[in-house]
DNA sequence: GTGGGTGCAAAAGATTTGCAACCAG
DNA sequence: CTGGTTGCAAATCTTTTGCACCCAC
């Protein structure tokens, strides 16, 4: 399990033939920064680095974003209609759920043993091999409910 | 909670002004012909209505889908990547969760109460109205397992 | 008859990909 | 140097929408 610094994304990629790029850098340090509650699409990582006047084109984030999940550096959300998001993986911030606001996207975090051992005990139950569970409660905050 | 008939199919529409059409109709009953336990994309909801010699175009499944699940026929899932899926909004089918494998995407439901209980009180404990939370679980079939 | 619905095709997003130029190792 | 990576634009894929015609009520 890597640690979201960029000595562990330079001997990662590097395990694999791959390269520690400017561009993959950028990306990951904009995680870094902005923390581990941040929940973040394509299109808002280009921009903010677009914001921050470090070049990036939207591809190579689609492309970085997805390479970086896959080497557990990000965790891939599902939660809204509009479309993938990505939080930082970060290692005392794991088995995480969210509450999301259908009215206005307002996102926040929880934990639950209780949700954990559900999820285990059910990918038991039919012999799965359990990755990861995660619990989405959608609902309306207390703005949104006027 | 409107139970999936064409009856109340018929009166939920004409509440609101809307008409009972041939083919809103016939999306609802393919669900309700394939049972509790099936998740339907648009485009596949579509070619099943085609194969069936039934006349229903692309747009008017995706608007009828938007409609059944806005009136609680059906539920809308955010399982995997591959775009929205919708299953029947049985009576005594709801408030189920989902075991999916991230290999061939095989899905098995179960349903738990401690689940249901950690979805609430995380809604309380942020002051949201809780709408309704899932917990979707990502695993490895035994098949593919190997 | 009238207004909501449908089908079609075009539009709009989101994401992926082919390819030539580039650059990390 | 060399092969992995990037940027750009074009291609896909999914979902939505404008509009003329149609039909449920």
């Amino acid at each position: 399990m890597p640690s979201p610094d960029d000595g562990s994304l330079e001997d990662g990629l590097h395990q694999d033939g791959r390269r520690l790029t400017p561009q993959r850098k950028r990306v990951l340090e904009l995680f870094e920064r902005r923390g581990s509650g941040c929940h973040l699409s394509a299109e808002e990582v280009h921009q903010q680095l677009v914001d921050l006047k470090l070049k990036v084109s939207l591809a190579t984030v689609y492309r970085t974003l997805r390479l970086l999940a896959d080497m557990g550096f990000l965790q891939e959300l599902e939660l809204s209609e509009g479309g993938r998001r990505f939080e930082l993986a970060d290692d005392d911030h794991r088995d995480h759920h969210h509450v999301v606001c259908i009215r206005c996207g307002r996102t926040e975090e929880f934990e639950s043993d209780s949700v954990l051992a559900a999820g285990a005990e059910a990918a038991q139950t039919f012999n799965f091999k359990l990755i990861e569970s995660s619990l989405n409660v959608r609902a309306i905050c207390a703005d949104c409910q006027n």
